[in-house]
DNA sequence: CGGTGTGTTGATCCCCGTCAAGTGTGGTGG
DNA sequence: CCACCACACTTGACGGGGATCAACACACCG
């Protein structure tokens, strides 16, 4: 665990490899992942008292830049520019949050795990990673915490958009998006009517 | 409708009188509602290009108070406070949505209605109004669309706390809370295990 | 007084949570 | 080298919770 939610924020931090979650926990350590954090991605969410709102993680092996916030003080020019990038990031969390909140609102397990994968498939066209085959780095499990669904269910759906090729199984963490009306399903703000019976 | 997600900011509102809701519009006519407004709260979330990050429509017969943007921007002095508060909104925004993914991601439907009516009572205490009994002023239809359940649950949801006498009956649109365990189930980021069977 | 919208309840189906067993695969120690 | 274990993944069986379709009660209103 990088660090807690409540916690004073002492740094910074950046993914630098690897893939972290943000998530809240839960009583008998169940959680929800709130949201996956890849490259590049800025870790805090830094609340108006400025303790971290979320937990976050490292799903796999991970490291991240760290920049101790004592530091950043001293140069409150630099802090301006920071202050935004923070503010940014928060505007990216409440966005992919809502839109999560769509997801296991409103969709199937099945359409929950098509639309998860597009989003996985988005983020690593973004920083210039393959998506074709498509890597899993994390768990069943993991991805379970996210959608809001059982790992057994994770599965079951895996085996469901196989079945109908909406995706191709190369290895366990391994798969191939096809596209078709897959891709109405996952885009966008007003993803597409269900297209999964 | 007060406003579309995507377009851009003209005025800033705040809520007068009356309930408002945040949602995001779904084809066929549905829509998943990210968080109630009451008396008092700020209306726009302002995406980094200045557009509006949710739909917000009326949910009650409501009033708001608006200021048009234009305005603002004459004030710069001004405009810094107003930015804070802008920004305090989206914190408070990404907090609510946040639990409502839990919300919705892992709970049965009387656990959610409990915890909806929990944060219900909350709002209205901090408002002065009455919470004894709490007034339903949002259709089932609403509460379904922000529950991410349809609205017969809504009222089986009800029917099922009421036999466990977790609320009491008034009317359809006034219940009354009992404190018991209920209230463990609603509070804080980490709610209790289930206590409804 | 009929029409419309909201709320409630019943019947039915199926998706998904749960429990369980079985299949790799990698790591450790004999 | 291999037995053993731990862990992730998969699949089956079963039951329950919620979606869906339907009917009905009730208030409001033209």
């Amino acid at each position: 665990m990088l660090f807690a939610a409540g916690k004073p924020i002492k740094s910074l931090h950046r993914v630098a490899s690897g893939v972290l979650a943000r998530s809240i926990a839960l009583p008998k350590g169940r959680r929800q992942i709130v949201d996956f954090l890849f490259t590049g991605d800025i870790c805090n969410l830094v609340q108006s008292d400025g303790t971290h709102m979320f937990d976050c993680e490292a799903i796999t092996d991970a490291t991240t830049c760290a920049v101790d916030a004592s530091v950043l003080r001293k140069f409150t020019g630099a802090s301006v520019a920071i202050g935004k990038a923070l503010e940014e990031e928060v505007l990216r969390a409440l966005n992919r949050t809502a839109e999560q909140l769509v997801t296991v609102g409103k969709f199937s397990a099945a359409e929950r795990l098509l639309r998860f994968l597009h989003l996985l498939e988005e983020a690593y066209a973004e920083r210039g990673l393959p998506t074709r085959p498509l890597a899993l780095p994390m768990t069943r499990s993991d991805i379970g915490d996210y959608l809001g669904m059982q790992l057994e269910t994770v599965c079951r759906a895996f085996a469901k958009l196989k079945a109908r090729d909406l995706v191709g199984s190369v290895s366990a963490e391994h798969v191939v998006l096809h596209r078709r009306k897959a891709a109405s399903l996952a885009h966008g703000k007003t993803p597409a009517v269900s297209a999964l019976v």
